[in-house]
DNA sequence: ATGAGCATGTAACTGGTTACATGATTTA
DNA sequence: TAAATCATGTAACCAGTTACATGCTCAT
């Protein structure tokens, strides 16, 4: 049982919430946890073929029913106990990798106008992706499947929400700055070291 | 001059502060930058090497001197109309891979112990880091650089404080729904779907 | 003399995406 | 009948880390 990428650990979770397919595997990614994990054909459909394999998860032939055959996989009990035991491990901080923050970082005079402008993109992205939260949360809070599920799925959606609210407020003070600095004679001079 | 990965302007932005090694780039990345980005040498030497071969950066040889011979590395004018073009162009987003929050969304009544160690070691994470925002705002204050410089260092670290800020009141919510969840007998049944 | 830190580099591996190949069914 | 969507899978590629190989210098 040795350690596994995190891909197996993602797509054993989904199966175990209800049996699904590759496919709806896929679409549950890009739908709802698009903004906190993601998984493509490529790992998913070879992940499940190891996971069976393994006898942690197995199959049933669907056959006909619109679109082609579908192989139907859910959690055996060996599974849930893996999964369960994966959830306990400490969590392993993955690797950040910032582009934004690093084109600050290196931005001199001359590019303020550009970073500008990707600010005011984030902005954009950070504000609609809160109304996205906001509608969902009341849906979540209405839909009601048992309290835990609720409650672990409501918490997700607040880190969102309290992140985006944060890059909004950060990226407000940070064209601030940036408009400042742009009007400022001092800052033009680009070899004031 | 077709697109690179971004290791390639990474590297390139750093030697566009001063000239440095590739041992140098390493520590800067771990010293400082590292909250938002790093790089490991099995990228940073052949990185190096293809951008002198295109002529984005030229190294001059320093020998002797403290540990072994060092290759010094400095960007070109070439180089630096290279970064400002990559500068200005829009972000790409960065695949978000949070296994925090996908370990919360999997789990069960019986995970949630796990799930508030894992919380609290988030806490200590974010706490420490905030003394750390704290302590090197101030000194960036003082140090002084150009003032571009100095505006962009501190927007990056104002990201920095403000999303462990949002960590912190998020995670101490979280643990209280939790134990709420924990004491709750309702939720004591797995199996309320 | 030993270990920490300076210094450069390569090879093997891994985790991941993208593109390709194939074909059925539903809907406009 | 064409496009969208359902459905599964593989091969090629890419970006990145880790481990390895080597050797110097400085402080204890």
């Amino acid at each position: 049982m040795a350690k596994k990428a995190k891909t197996h650990y993602a797509v054993l979770g989904l199966i175990s919430l209800f049996p699904m397919s590759g496919y709806d595997l896929k679409k549950f990614y890009d739908r709802s946890l698009r903004f906190f994990w993601s998984e493509s054909f490529g790992q998913i459909y070879p992940a499940l073929k190891m996971l069976e394999e393994e006898g942690f998860a197995e199959s049933q032939h669907e056959s006909g029913a619109r679109g082609g055959d579908r192989k139907v996989f859910s959690i055996t009990p060996k599974g849930q106990e893996y999964l369960r035991d994966w959830l306990a491990e400490p969590v392993e901080p993955n690797p950040v990798r910032n582009e934004l923050l690093l084109k600050i970082f290196f931005a001199r005079a001359g590019d303020i106008k550009p970073i500008i402008d990707h600010l005011e993109a984030a902005l954009e992205v950070a504000e609609s992706r809160l109304e996205f939260y906001q509608a969902t949360s009341s849906a979540i809070e209405k839909e009601n499947p048992n309290p835990v599920m609720r409650t672990m799925h409501l918490l997700t959606l607040d880190y969102g929400r309290r992140s985006m609210e944060m890059t909004v407020e950060w990226v407000r003070n940070a064209i601030e700055e940036l408009e400042k600095l742009k009007t400022n004679p001092e800052a033009k001079k680009e070899n004031s070291q």
